[in-house]
RNA sequence: GCUCGAGUGGUGGAAUUGGUAGACACGUUGGACUUAAAAUCCAAUGACCAUUGCGGUCGUGCGGGUUCAAGUCCCGCCUCGAGUACCA
């Protein structure tokens, strides 16, 4: 009886099932440790071999922290609402609901075979309604709350509401909608409800507002920033284009400072922390306002050097500003609105392909310099964004390369104001300090930084600017129109949002016949038959009741991805709970996520969303930190590799790799399954596996038709998708979880390949045959060898700290290493395998487990304590070290290493062979570093 | 363009952070066991030269530098990957 995995695995899971051993309690002697997984979205596909790496590593983690006397929460759930599902129920008319179940069901089973040690009866799932109940119960919270810019925080709209009744809103410094107008507080009592409600909806930390948003057609939808790659939609890369609609939003901008200050309190790699200070964009700088020659409008531009305020000749504004309109002159009115009627209609990507092409229109306006009362002409152009600042620029061409290039094409007049620099053929933009400034009246002969102070004292003072601080990050859109997602818990009632009571939570879903939008528009929910709210028996009734009085119409629109996602993780805290969220005690006891495994992608998304969500609630008291993962740990995508046949242009004709040079061909994708690993393809199945192929021909080269590869994105449009259940059944759970984590540095992006897995595969054979005598079990009492002991300790030294810090890859190689040395010791002693079966257990947690048994255990491998490491059983030994003189003469000598440096310089300097090298000199300096090379320099 | 990150054998990747470069594994070659295969075990494997003296030379993308000592630090390039994209 050999290593047999198959019947190991299975007898090994049905115990862990059975015996709940990864079942873990909210509260314990034990110190507290939280390991949390990205939760993964269910697709169609399946898990494929990418999924696990990061869930390996987590738990191997996690199930060393239990060795170490942690009390572990790894728990696993989905998120299961998602754009997938809903074009699939389009399709097919299938319920995205059943869809969901089924895959969920299919990626159980696949986790359950690699044997992960997840507390299953903590798993969650963002489309059932005992979670979203709560997603919508933090949309109300975040409705009922504005942002306090003195305290730094969010509060109770309530405050808010006191603030206005004693002073109105002229010295409030708080985060709104720029547009919301001034009062006093008489006015304010002088509102009607409804007035004051649609004032105060522009203070809300989740507000509806017209904005400009991405629209992607196909979709159906509006899209987030980090939802469009390359100006296309992220799903399916379709075209995207501006648009103005109604949406929520949700106010992320009060909180950027923090979020951009909070990344230096938390342990995430500093890729992942530099892509989010970008994405934040902060900019120093100062805000100018210009008066309109012969208009009542001022012009407020933002700017990161108010210190070339001489250098001005001239304003862009972008096309989309509704001042535009209004200073427009009578004859470049035509001009611009067809400038502006043009730049609506480019697509986001257009308007990317081409940033070279310089365009613009004069208004015919002109704007007078607050210092000097100048004219400087208006135009407008679309380099500058509407959505960035004020939509505003003050043009410096001296000093700006797109301002520069700008006026070269319209040939407007350029003024240098740096001192001794040449601007004939490009913009002066250096501000690392050394050039003085000219022709700037009270500036001239300051450099950037002194210039700065200056000029920005000299606006405040004169009233027609002030420093300012400016984000690149924008509110986040929050609307989506599509069915598959948490419906937004607020009715309209005259036009105005009326949130829910948080006691009518969950409000579910409705059915609906069709998930298409409606034909007059409306998001898929107008399909709804039942979507109205009855105010008056507080329930969801029929849409043909409404009556504008006691029945309302609910919302349409429904949360997008990122919502369950936001706060999840707490939500394992306190599955079952149906009083909050998350209970105190839950939330004190478990505090935050310790160690937080996920893809790199989510950078700007998710984990950008999650650390708003968090501060937030820990504003209003809800949760006891502000940041909720301490260490974060991307793992790199795991990449299939794509087979490829070629087509003959124009016929059906397919050519193998060595003979399509020279002709015209297509590359067309095949699955991966028809391969063999020889990269040749099964012809009969192609012409078997879609109908279009039914009558391909196929020319070979050497009597085989060898297929082209490529290294992308595993998916299962791609065809290129390997499932990790085949491994599991012809090596066994533990070899694909030691070969995932021995293919490299687990941050690592790297294509799949199995090539390799038969060297851990016989690992674990070894290791297995380490404890069977022939065909039997035989584990000696004996004491072990010194030698043994050795390499025990050696292994519990290196395992342990490349655990510590992640290199799981070298951690195997080590465990080859012991195996190996006790295989040829022929150490079958139980002093020795008990504890490197501990060792092994984390990576290898099948066969330990077994073994464990085996070796006369009654309770689980994951529970014991970890071996200790102990110096002593490595002192004895003695290795050889080099010795070199100026780096060029070398010898070796045997030294032990318990010897302390000075007598290790005694010894190297009475060597005999060192005096003859040494020809009589006398040494300077030995430099002895125990355990290392020791060199003498003469 | 800007911001990060990386370039090491035929391959995946090590290198105690300035101290014998190539651990471990794959692959390849040779051998043992076997009727044979599988499985297993042993040996060799950076390149070049010398190989009936067990040694030498060169080697971590390229060019310089610091140091007794550089894959590792500094300066200047080249290439690849990721993110971002008219952010004023």
């Amino acid at each position: 009886m050999g290593y047999n995995f198959l019947e190991i695995e299975k007898k090994r899971q049905a115990y862990w099932a059975e015996k709940k051993t990864f079942q873990v309690q909210n509260n314990s002697d034990k110190p507290k440790y939280y390991v949390l997984d990205m939760f993964p979205y269910p697709s169609g596909a399946g898990l494929h071999v990418g999924h696990p790496l990061g869930y390996i590593a987590s738990d191997i983690y996690a199930r060393y922290k239990r060795h170490k006397g942690f009390n572990v929460l790894h728990p696993q759930g989905y998120d299961s609402f998602g754009l997938p599902a809903e074009q699939y129920a389009i399709q097919t008319g299938q319920h995205p609901e059943l869809t969901t179940k089924t895959n969920i069901n299919r990626y159980r089973e696949q986790l359950d075979r690699i044997g992960f040690s997840f507390d299953w009866s903590r798993e969650v799932r963002t489309s059932n309604p005992d979670f979203y109940r709560w997603t919508q119960w933090i949309f109300l919270q975040l409705f009922d709350s504005y942002y306090d810019k003195i305290e730094d925080k969010a509060k109770p709209i309530s405050a808010l509401i006191a603030v206005f009744e004693k002073e109105g809103n002229t010295s409030v410094q708080v985060e709104c909608d720029v547009a919301s107008p001034k009062f006093t507080a008489e006015q304010w009592s002088a509102f009607s409800e409804e007035e004051k409600q649609a004032i105060l909806l522009d203070y809300r930390l989740t507000y509806i507002s017209e904005t400009e948003v991405n629209w992607c057609t196909e979709l159906g939808t509006v899209l987030a920033n980090d939802e469009i790659i390359n100006g296309v939609s992220e799903r399916g890369g379709f075209a995207v284009t501006k648009k103005k609609m109604k949406q929520w939003s949700m106010r992320i901008g009060a909180y950027a400072e923090r979020l951009l200050q909070g990344l230096d309190k938390i342990d995430w790699p500093d890729s992942l922390k530099e892509m989010q200070r970008n994405w934040i964009g902060k900019s120093v700088g100062a805000k100018v306002r210009f008066q309109v020659e012969n208009h009542d409008a001022q012009l407020e531009v933002f700017t990161t050097r108010p210190d070339t305020l001489y250098g001005v000749t001239f304003m862009t504004l972008a096309p989309e500003l509704e001042l535009v309109k209004t200073i427009t002159t009578a004859e470049q009115k035509e001009a611009v609105e067809a400038y502006i009627e043009k730049s609506a209609q480019r697509s986001e990507r257009d308007r990317m392909a081409d940033v070279k092409t310089i365009s613009g229109v004069f208004t015919g306006a002109y704007a007078l310099h607050p210092l000097t009362q100048e004219r400087v002409p208006i135009w407008i152009g679309d380099y500058v964004l509407a959505g960035y600042g004020t939509g505003a620029v003050m043009a410096v061409p001296c000093g700006d390369q797109r301002d520069y290039d700008f006026a070269k094409h319209f040939e407007i007049p350029i003024k240098n104001i740096f001192a001794d620099t040449d601007i004939s053929e490009e913009a002066y933009a250096d501000k690392s300090g050394g050039v003085k400034l000219q022709d700037s009246d009270f500036l001239n002969g300051l450099e950037y930084k002194a210039a700065m102070k200056a000029i920005i004292a000299h606006l405040e003072t004169t009233g027609s600017g002030e420093g300012t601080i400016n984000y690149r990050l924008r509110d986040a859109i929050f609307s989506r129109q599509r069915y598959w997602g948490e419906p937004i818990p607020v009715y309209y009632k005259n036009g105005l949002p009326v949130p829910l009571s948080q006691d009518h939570l969950p409000l579910v879903l409705p059915k609906v016949e069709n998930y298409l939008p409606t034909a007059d528009g409306a998001p898929p929910l107008g399909n709804a038959t039942h979507w109205a709210w009855d105010t008056k028996s507080e329930k969801v009734v029929a849409n043909d009741l409404i009556d504008n009085k006691t029945i309302f119409a609910l919302e349409m629109n429904t949360m997008p991805g990122w919502a369950g996602s936001s706060w999840y993780f707490y939500r394992y805290m306190d599955a079952q709970n149906d009083t909050a969220f998350v209970s105190k005690e839950a939330a004190n006891y478990w505090q935050d996520v310790d160690l937080y495994l996920g893809g790199s992608e989510h950078a700007t998304g998710h984990l950008l969303y999650s650390r708003f969500w968090q501060k937030f609630l820990f504003d209003l008291g809800h949760l006891p930190v502000d940041e909720y993962a301490k260490k974060l740990i991307n793992q790199g995508m795991i990449l299939g590799s794509s087979a490829f046949m070629y087509r003959k242009k124009g016929s059906q004709e397919y050519l193998s790799k060595g003979l399509i040079e020279g002709q015209e061909v297509e590359p067309i994708r095949v699955d991966i399954a028809l391969v063999n690993l020889s990269d040749e393809l099964d012809c009969e199945a192609v012409k078997q596996w879609q109908p279009q192929f039914a009558e391909a021909t196929f020319v070979l080269e050497e009597g085989v038709y060898k297929v082209g590869r490529e290294v992308e994105k595993m998916s299962k449009s791609k065809y290129n998708v390997v499932n990790p259940d085949q491994i599991c059944e012809d090596y066994g759970a533990d070899t694909l979880r030691m070969y995932e984590m021995f293919l490299g540095p687990i941050e690592q992006a790297k294509p799949w390949n199995t090539a390799g897995i038969s060297g851990v595969h016989s690992f674990l054979k070894k290791t297995w045959r380490l404890f069977h005598n022939d065909e039997t079990f035989y584990v000696s009492d004996d004491a072990p060898s010194a030698e043994s002991l050795k390499s025990l300790h050696q292994t519990i030294k290196k395992v342990t700290e490349d655990i510590e810090q992640f290199s799981f890859n070298t951690c195997i190689s080590a465990f080859m290493i012991c195996v190996n040395e006790l295989t040829a010791q022929k150490c079958n002693q139980r002093a020795v395998l008990e504890p490197l079966t501990i060792l092994l257990s984390p990576f290898a947690s099948h066969i330990t487990e077994e073994l464990w048994a085996l070796l006369g255990h009654k309770e689980s491998i994951s529970q014991v304590e970890y071996p200790v490491f102990e110096e002593k059983y490595l002192v004895e030994s003695t290795k050889n070290y080099p010795v070199s003189f100026n780096g060029k003469m070398r010898f070796t000598r045997e030294l032990s290493l318990d010897l302390s440096p000075k007598e290790i310089e005694q010894i190297i300097l009475e060597d005999e062979q060192t005096q003859k090298q040494l020809q009589g000199r006398t040494p300077k300096k030995v430099i002895v570093v125990p355990g290392k090379i020791i060199n003498i320099v003469g």
